[in-house]
RNA sequence: GCCGGGAUGGCGAAAUUGGCAGACGCAGCGGACUUAAAAUCCGCAGGUCCGAAAGGACUGUGGGGGUUCGAUUCCCCCUCCCGGCACCA
């Protein structure tokens, strides 16, 4: 009942004006309004487009602060909002300390989406992309983000675009673009080709998680990434700006192996058919060289080429190999080939071991995979734990030709247990190699191989060449021609750009909506003149994204792609900030296109970027944002309720950046209740004392005052060194929050003293408050200008100097040391921050807890580590 | 299986070189202001136990062991979670 008179005692209340006025009455008081502070400065960002434009020619040191650029789905969502705020807080922190920052933005805009939503809405793709980024931008400048429009560079225009078609030119001139028919990676939904990076390690597509990839033969176009392979592996180790994850995934995607190829040759000495030409091999590979004497079958993939001249004679046989190539899809299909049951089928024919010259069977297995490798190797039952299985349960031979090596000989293991696949060995039952340790056993017998002509060291990849082929429409246009007479034909570089045409009727079936387009297709060939058909595929999107950060240095450069001294000053990128998920894709094909350059000799530097930064996820209720779990957070919506400093300040304080950030809406007001205590404090104090900004000296100050000093220097210093060194944003948040708290309880003792209106504190006032502001720029951009004007600063916030702190000042005068027993904590002494050891122990022998802990006991020891604590040792 | 990263109050987290565990914030509780509410300001707060209170004792950083005067931090073993790679020959 008394909850019911309250809501009507409310209900009136908020027609009453008396309270409304009163608040009006003290101007101290006053609520901080983001959205009229914030809407006063974004009128006057917008009106200057000048604003954060790098310098062209400047003495000052440079900085590239990249974040990687977004993909105009429309709508920014919490995890850009998080990414931007760090790379902005960072420019602006740069500028701040006196570099000349480079801080572009663009759109990552060619793209399968923009055609869906063309199926879907019947609007253009160009029209619907360039609409989103319309909206996007206004997003990313009402947040206030720091970018340098001047340079914005859009992928799907032309002006962009024609430097892919150029570049694509370069790699096919040095042979390192070339067509090839393969099997290629289909997802039935996208309707495209998509690379091996695309595909799941369920066999799904990256965009329908659910729809296996087929498999089809198609003609394709492929750049050479693999001739890098050796060097994107090497670098890696010259990445140390890098996250160590990162690096390791690179590793593990190029997946290096050093072993040998091994002609096996068929043998013929038996009646057969359909068993290839005389002669033939089949050439394996294995790291394992040294245990070749212990080879007792050969193992092809079921897809391997030889598979059908070697069960040609029987129908049962190929039946058979079709059963093992259905089980391994299905394998691929469910994600885990690694836990199929191993099956195979002995072919009847056999094969002649180069080293013994010993007849063994050849089998087809479903564990042997095509796509690595030759698909086909030497089973070695006793060293190898899969062909061990496989041995064991088709009773093939296991023979033992490596025993472990003991340091102590009378304890030499004759009888290893079964399969023994370390490398550290001795061979037996080899032959002439019989006592070599396996590293010399290796190199012997593949140099062996190599001069009898059956063999080779050599080095495989999992890492293949990158397809860049696309059945689509919204994409570069593969810039190539093919003639009846001339057959493949690049187009001439003066002809570029090879305009994307519009007004396309795009539908998902029926292939390349290029190819039904005849203004397009039907072209001139550049060489005899006759007529030519233009290439109907678009360039995969990794292509646009693999070098937009050199267009930002030079963007409207129309001779090339971009000038070379401009790129010299920008590069390498000092550094990009960006998700975990592009790890290996963009990252591995932006070295790779890096390489390359450099090798045209456009540019000087190995590596694109010095150091890589990746951000964590913003989550919320503990699970990734998803319209299907209802949990997203919209960036909009925070910007319109806590305004646009207090979305960018929580997403730099409820985490560490490199970890997954927890959206909770009560937290952000937390961080909107942080900003009125700032903007309050500030309007209370900001006319306490233009007189004088200067340092002052600590002997004329009060106690209180000289504590607050001392506050300010100490928090310059944490911010300063989280910021520089471990990109601890949530702590250099905190640490200016400390401030505050300690500013209020200042302004708290100053009212019950008489040391408010004290010259000296009012000059303090004014330090700490210019100090405070220039803090909190990285971090709140918009509440800093309007308290830097308010605090009647003329000079621009943007670039003024970031605040140093003094060390005399920041050093406390008295120190409270915890004292220790026997490494428990018992009392604690305070002492002058100078204070000599022996002053310090005497002190803590003294105090009264210590004393009566002590009593009766006996002290081994005494430890004094200086300002931090004593322990004294007693028995 | 291999590689990388994690695990700290009710929650997000901090502790930078082996030295006071829990800064800062959220949620909570108490107080001030207010007719009332909101807003704001001040204060309390890891857990258990003793005490009226002041205060004190014990315990505590996923689990077990070790090194050390002293371990969230270093070493060994184990559990669980997240991410990457994977019949890779």
């Amino acid at each position: 009942m008394p909850q019911q008179d309250r809501v009507e005692e409310t209900t009136t209340a908020s027609a009453n004006p008396t309270g409304s006025r009163r608040a009006a009455d003290r101007p101290d008081d006053e609520r901080y309004d983001p959205k009229r502070v914030e809407s006063k400065w974004f009128e006057r960002w917008q009106s200057d487009s000048e604003l954060y434009a790098a310098e062209h020619h400047s003495t000052k040191r440079k900085y590239y602060v990249l974040e990687m650029l977004p993909y105009p789905s429309g709508v920014l969502h919490m995890g850009h909002v998080r990414n931007y705020s760090i790379g902005d807080a960072l420019a602006r922190y740069m500028w701040m300390n006196g570099y000349n920052v480079l801080h572009p933005m663009g759109w990552d805009s060619f793209g399968l989406p923009a055609e869906n939503a063309a199926i879907q809405n019947n609007t253009p793709p160009r029209q619907w992309t360039l609409g989103n980024i319309a909206k996007m931008k206004a997003q990313m400048k009402r947040l206030g983000f720091a970018y340098d429009w001047s340079r914005e560079v859009t992928t799907c225009l032309p002006d962009y675009y024609r430097w892919n078609q150029w570049f694509f030119l370069k790699f096919y001139e040095k042979g390192l673009a070339y067509r090839k028919k393969s099997k290629v990676n289909w997802c039935p939904q996208c309707a495209t080709v998509l690379a091996n990076e695309q595909v799941l390690t369920n066999g799904c597509c990256w965009r329908h998680e659910d729809t296996p990839v087929e498999q089809r033969a198609l003609e394709q176009w492929f750049l050479r990434i693999t001739k890098y392979a050796d060097e994107l592996l090497r670098d890696l180790d010259k990445l140390g700006g890098w996250p160590e994850k990162v690096r390791t995934m690179q590793r593990n995607w190029i997946g290096r192996s050093e072993g040998a190829l091994i002609d096996f040759k068929l043998d013929y000495s038996q009646p057969h058919t359909g068993f290839g030409p005389a002669g033939a091999t089949i050439s394996v590979f294995t790291t394992r060289v040294d245990t070749i004497y212990g080879a007792t079958s050969v193992q092809l993939a079921p897809q391997h080429p030889m598979v059908a001249d070697l069960t040609a004679a029987s129908a049962d046989l190929r039946a058979k190999v079709e059963q093992l190539i259905a089980e391994q899809r299905k394998a691929k299909e469910v994600g885990d080939i690694g836990e199929i049951e191993k099956h195979g089928v002995f072919t009847g024919r056999y094969a002649i071991n180069p080293f013994n010259g010993e007849k063994i069977p050849i089998w087809v297995a479903n564990y042997i995979v095509m796509d690595y490798g030759t698909g086909a190797i030497m089973s070695v039952p006793a060293h190898d734990d899969r062909d061990y299985e496989f041995a064991k349960k088709y009773k093939i031979e296991i023979r033992l030709v490596v025993l472990p090596i003991s340091d102590d000989p009378e304890e030499t293991v004759t009888e290893p247990r079964l399969p023994f696949v370390a490398h550290e060995g001795m061979l037996i039952n080899s032959g002439p190699y019989s006592g070599l340790e396996c590293a010399e056993a290796i190199k012997t017998m593949s140099a062996f191989a190599e001069q009898n002509g059956f063999g080779k060291a050599t080095v495989t990849y999992r890492l293949k060449d990158w397809g860049i082929s696309r059945q689509r429409y919204w994409g570069t246009p593969i810039p190539m021609l093919y003639c009846e007479k001339d057959g493949i034909v690049p187009v001439p570089e003066k002809d570029l750009p090879v305009i994307l045409p519009e007004n396309v009727e795009i539908t998902l079936a029926g292939g390349s909506p290029l190819g039904k387009i005849p203004e397009f297709v039907n072209a001139t060939c550049p060489k005899c003149g006759g007529p030519a058909r233009r290439e109907t595929d678009t360039m995969d999107t990794f292509v646009d994204s693999s070098w937009y950060f050199y267009r930002y240095a030079d963007a409207h450069n129309d001779r090339a792609p971009f000038d070379s001294k401009i790129a010299r000053y920008w590069f390498p990128i000092d550094q990009y900030i960006g998700g975990v998920e592009h790890a290996i894709l963009h990252l591995i094909y932006s070295r790779f296109w890096t390489k390359f350059m450099r090798d045209l000799s456009l540019i000087t530097n190995d590596e694109p970027v010095e150091r890589l930064f990746t951000q964590g996820m913003v989550i919320k209720d503990g699970a990734k944002m998803s319209k299907s779990l209802g949990n997203i957070v919209s960036p909009d919506e925070m910007v319109a309720r806590y305004g646009a400093d207090a979305a960018r300040l929580y997403s730099l304080f409820a985490a560490p950046p490199d970890r997954d950030l927890d959206w909770q809406d009560s937290g952000i007001e937390g961080i909107q209740r942080f900003l009125g205590r700032v903007f309050r404090f500030v309007m209370r104090n900001a006319s306490a004392g233009h007189e004088s900004v200067e340092m002052l000296p600590a002997t004329s100050l009060s106690p209180q005052a000289r504590q607050i000093q001392r506050k300010l220097h100490q928090t310059i210093k944490r911010v300063s060194d989280d910021f520089q060194g471990r990109w601890h944003f949530n702590t250099c948040i905190s640490a200016i929050m400390e401030l505050v708290n300690a500013l209020y309880a200042y302004e708290e003792a100053c009212r019950s003293t008489s040391d408010n209106g004290n010259h000296t504190s009012a000059a303090l006032m004014a330090e700490v408050q210019r100090n405070l502001v220039l803090l909190l720029a990285p971090f709140a951009p918009y509440l800093a200008h309007e308290l830097w004007d308010i605090l009647g600063e003329k000079g621009s916030l943007l670039k003024a100097p970031w605040p140093r702190y003094d060390a005399a000042l920041a050093k406390e005068e008295e120190l409270e040391i915890p004292v220790q027993i026997n490494g428990k904590l018992r009392s604690r002494i305070v002492v002058p921050a100078d204070a000599s050891e022996e002053f310090v122990v005497e002190r803590a022998l003294a105090d009264e807890k210590i004393q009566a802990a002590i009593a009766g006991k006996q002290i081994v020891n005494k430890i004094y580590v200086p300002g931090k604590l004593v322990n004294i040792v007693v028995r």
